[in-house]
RNA sequence: GCGAAAGUGGCGGAAUUGGCAGACGCGCUGGACUUAGGAUCCAGUGGCUUAAUCGCCGUGGGGGUUCGAGUCCCCCCUUUCGCACCA
């Protein structure tokens, strides 16, 4: 019977299915692992490129349970987001419908790949079950002040009608559409994660196993830096204005000080400036400018003089100061003060507008360069030396920045401070199809939380879809209109919802107990089950998500709903999977459909004529033409095929190629897996006695398992998998053989099914039904190696003369170091090189080689 | 500009600690079998040289350490990713 991967493959989703295999009792003890998928967003339809993330998953998956853990392996889905509600204006589907016929598809999607999760404990965000509990986290965080509303210049996307987060933000421009992102001042909800970046920061020490490059990341967008705010006496106003700075050993330096243009200072710095208006002006030209160009390095550095002085405290000199487009408003005091010596901005602003510098820090030991000299601002924090700095001079950087620190303290006139370039979480949106912000507003007493006997607040869902600006929640009357739950006095709903990075930021603890209704999570199954033994995602959530869940979760610790404060123990991420695709020069370089480009001479043209088109290789997306759907290959090679060759592509977390061509040879490799099977069965009872053979197919059969166990450990699945082809094209070399025992045969196959089950699993269940096992092979124990079985016990000696290899031979395993040596200087190929020479030395490794160097 | 990762056959890639470079597979070449297939099986396949061996060269380039370097050190080149006025 030929290999029909077709029958066998829905044979086996069915059986999987209907006896619930993936299905973990969290009540129950045993040795506990909870390995997660980032949920995805129901989008419909996976292609292969896909497939990577899930197909790993489900790999390690089997693996683990064989090993006997008891693995918790849930899905849900990310189900909010903007998606949905443009496919509702497009095409009049309501969000809904778009949704759960999308999460329909993608479970179909799931099972053809043969992926397993335990669906009991599935969950989707948009239920008002889970989204409840969205509202209720937000409630008791507005009770401890850590959800807040203010009012602020935000992320416009005039395109998508709604705020972004900072982090949705690339590049001045909308993550999502790529439009232009504008400033406007808006009263939005914030969720107060500055409060936490000093943990979030201390936090990534402990992550010892994510990607250095994710922690990395994290690290850079909180921007923990070290430093201290000082006041400077403005005399004009009477005050002081205060500055951040993280060298405050370079304060005898600063003979200017910038402000950034939104300084809340800045009216009255400039109020009598002759030129006020054009001062003004340029204000507002600055406060126009995208951040996109403000923070382009190559649009140069803007400044005005607002004709005002500050003293520096230390110096005592009035110092002018300036107005900069480089300074943020957001971060630190929106102020600095600027020591062109040692800074490299400070520097170019100093030189551009001709003010004076002051050199404080000279190299340890070496001459003090001249102000006028210099090209460059010298900013080495750690072998410098405070000069011309009264009480300070002549102490090393580090420690002039502590005495300085001291004797600001001491006078009164600032403190030590620590500031992030975190800005805390804008979450507003204004869109329909996400979690009602549970507030009320009250003319009488003002922001109401929804009482928690409330929830959820439901989305309402006769909603009309006009695609113009606003939120469409705005205009249902009856969802706006609530009664004010402290007076009973008709009040407004909030009508925003809320960012769809709060409800992946907890799920992963609700998928425990996912349908309890009354409370968010059992927190004594929650704290047994979490943090998250391994999670499995892509890297394009480096800093969002995982920020996001990383605060959350420290939100849950300090409620005492949970008592660890990293959600995710372990992190993986997978790479991309890429795939050919063809541009057209004749047509503005447009992406062109594979069946309209044709091949001539082995040039690729448009169908339809034109210049040759260009080949790019790039992610899999709709728009390029160059998505491989799953199911023409699971119809022609079977689910199996494509889940080991996706694994056998490239290293998982490189990105890999999609090759049409390359997928044959695993197709090939489970005919021949199948093929053996069928010749086992048609083996004679007990046909020969155990000798040579049976030993050496033993030994591989021992190798491999240990082989195959540690690269998967090592998530090294390509390379297990071309361990188990090795040890396959050895079972295929003795049955070739014939006249072999049935039972070593048949043990060792047995081992092979087991060790690919994880890649290939219906083929692989298909045959250990066929060889007569009741259990599934799901459920049967992964193979143990007996490392004395695995020894060889002839190895072969390479012998190399001064390096070179020059022969080698055949030696038995024990051999003496004396014997091995003797017989490579004897041996035939060798000894020419010898004639003449002297030995001067002999290398031996043992098992290995000999290298005799001569001379 | 700063930071990180990576450069190995025609292609994807392999090579614990420095120890036979190219495992495994795609493709290609030759052959077998044919009820002619989107097959299957066998053999070969880094380059140069050769009838074949031998030999020489070979892991982006250059230098170094070592008996021995894809692997360690220094310099350079290329690619990808991240950050990019955060005081």
């Amino acid at each position: 019977m030929p290999y029909e991967p077709k029958e066998i493959e829905s044979k086996w989703q069915k059986l999987w299915s209907e006896s619930r295999v993936a299905e973990v009792d969290v009540t129950k003890p045993g040795e506990k692992y909870y390995m997660l998928n980032m949920f995805p967003y129901p989008s419909g339809d996976l292609h292969v490129g896909h497939g990577r993330n899930y197909i790993l998953g489900d790999a390690l998956f089997r693996y683990l349970r064989m090993k006997g853990l008891s693995v918790l392996n849930p899905m849900g889905w990310d189900a909010f987001g903007l998606p949905a509600e443009n496919a509702a204006i497009k095409r009049g589907t309501h969000p809904r419908e778009w949704t759960v016929s999308n999460i329909a598809r993608m479970k179909r999607q799931f099972e053809a790949w043969g992926i397993l999760y335990d669906w009991s404990k599935e969950l989707a965000s948009c239920d008002s079950g889970y989204y409840r509990w969205n509202q209720w986290l937000f409630i008791r965080m507005f009770e401890k002040g850590l959800a807040y509303r203010a009012k602020s210049p935000v992320n416009w996307c005039p395109s998508c009608q709604t705020v972004l987060a900072n982090e949705q933000v690339r590049e001045g421009r909308c993550e999502r559409c790529a439009h232009e992102v504008v400033q406007k001042e808006l009263e939005q909800w914030f969720l107060r994660i500055t409060e936490y970046a000093d943990r979030l920061d201390a936090g990534l020490d402990q992550l010892t196993e994510w990607p250095e490059q994710v922690r990395l990341q994290q690290r850079n967008w909180i921007g923990r830096s070290v430093g201290a705010d000082v006041q400077f006496e403005i005399p004009k106003l009477g005050r002081a204005i205060t500055v951040f700075t993280t060298r405050p050993d370079t304060i005898y330096g600063a003979t200017f000080m910038v402000l950034a243009p939104e300084h809340p200072d800045v009216a009255a710095l400039i109020a009598d400036h002759p030129d006020r208006a054009a001062i003004e002006t340029w204000i507002t030209h600055v406060r126009n400018q995208s951040n996109l160009e403000r923070q382009a390095e190559t649009s140069g550095k803007e400044g005005r003089f607002t004709g005002s002085h500050a003293v520096n405290p230390f110096t005592n000199e009035e110092i002018p100061i300036w107005l900069g487009n480089f300074v943020l408003p957001q971060y630190g005091t929106g102020a600095i003060m600027s020591v062109p010596a040692h800074d490299q901005r400070d520097f170019e602003f100093a030189k551009q507008f001709g003010l004076p510098l002051r050199v404080v820090v000279a190299p340890a030991g070496g001459p003090v360069p001249v102000a006028s000299d210099l090209e460059a601002s010298w900013t080495d924090k750690e072998g410098g030396v405070s000069v011309d700095s009264g009480s300070i001079t002549g102490l090393p950087s580090p420690r002039a920045i502590e005495a300085i620190v001291e004797e600001i303290e001491a006078r009164g006139i600032g403190r030590g401070m620590v500031r992030y370039r975190l800005r805390d979480w804008l979450i507003s949106r204004q869109r329909y199809w996400g979690t009602p912000i549970p507030i009320i507003y009250c003319e009488a007493c003002g922001l109401v939380p929804v009482p928690d006997d409330q929830l959820p607040v439901q989305l309402p869902l006769d909603v009309p879809f006009t695609g113009r600006e606003g939120n469409p929640l705005a205009k249902v009357k009856s969802f706006v209109e609530a009664s004010c739950p402290k007076c009973g006095k008709l009040a407004r709903r909030e009508t925003d919802t809320m960012d769809t990075f709060v409800d992946s930021s907890w799920y992963f603890a609700r998928f425990v107990t996912p349908n309890d209704a009354t409370r968010i999570f059992d927190p004594a199954i929650v704290n047994r089950w979490l943090p998250v033994d391994q999670y499995i995602g892509g890297v394009e959530h480096a800093i969002l998500h995982l920020l996001y869940a990383r605060f959350i979760t420290r939100v849950l610790h300090d409620l005492e709903l949970v008592t660890f404060e990293e959600p995710f123990r372990r992190l993986f991420n997978q790479g991309m999977i890429t795939k050919e695709g063809f541009r057209d020069p004749s047509r503005n370089m447009a992406w062109v459909p594979l069946p309209e480009v044709e091949h001539r001479d082995g040039i690729p043209y448009h169908r339809t004529g034109g210049q040759p088109l260009v080949a790019e290789t790039a992610k899999m997306s709709k728009s390029q033409f160059n998505v491989v759907p799953p199911d023409e290959l699971i119809e022609r090679f079977g689910a199996d095929t494509e889940r080991v060759y996706t694994l056998f592509i490239a290293p998982p977390q490189d990105e890999a190629a999609w090759d049409d061509q390359a997928i044959i040879g695993q197709y090939r490799f489970l005919n021949r897996v199948w093929s053996y099977g069928e010749k086992i069965v048609a083996m004679a009872a007990e046909s020969s006695e155990a000798g040579a053979a049976e030993a050496k197919l033993q030994r591989r059969r021992h190798q491999a398992i240990a082989g195959v166990t540690s690269r998967i450990d090592r998530f090294n699945f390509n390379t297990a998998i071309s361990a188990m082809m090795e040890y396959s094209n050895a079972i295929g070399e003795y049955l070739a053989q014939g006249g072999g025992s049935r039972a070593t045969a048949t043990e060792c196959y047995e081992t092979l099914l087991q060790l690919l089950h994880p890649f290939a699993p219906h083929l692989t269940e298909e045959w250990w039904e066929k060889l007569g096992h009741e259990g599934m092979l799901v459920s049967s124990s992964w193979p143990v190696a007996d490392t004395e079985l695995a020894k060889e016990d002839v190895v072969t000696i390479v012998v190399q003369v001064n390096g070179k290899l020059r022969g080698e031979f055949e030696a038995d395993a024990g051999a003496e170091e004396n014997a091995v040596v003797a017989e490579a200087k004897a041996s035939a190929k060798v000894a020419p090189y010898l004639e003449g020479k002297t030995i001067v030395k002999t290398i031996y490794v043992a098992g290995r080689l000999v290298n005799l160097v001569v001379k």
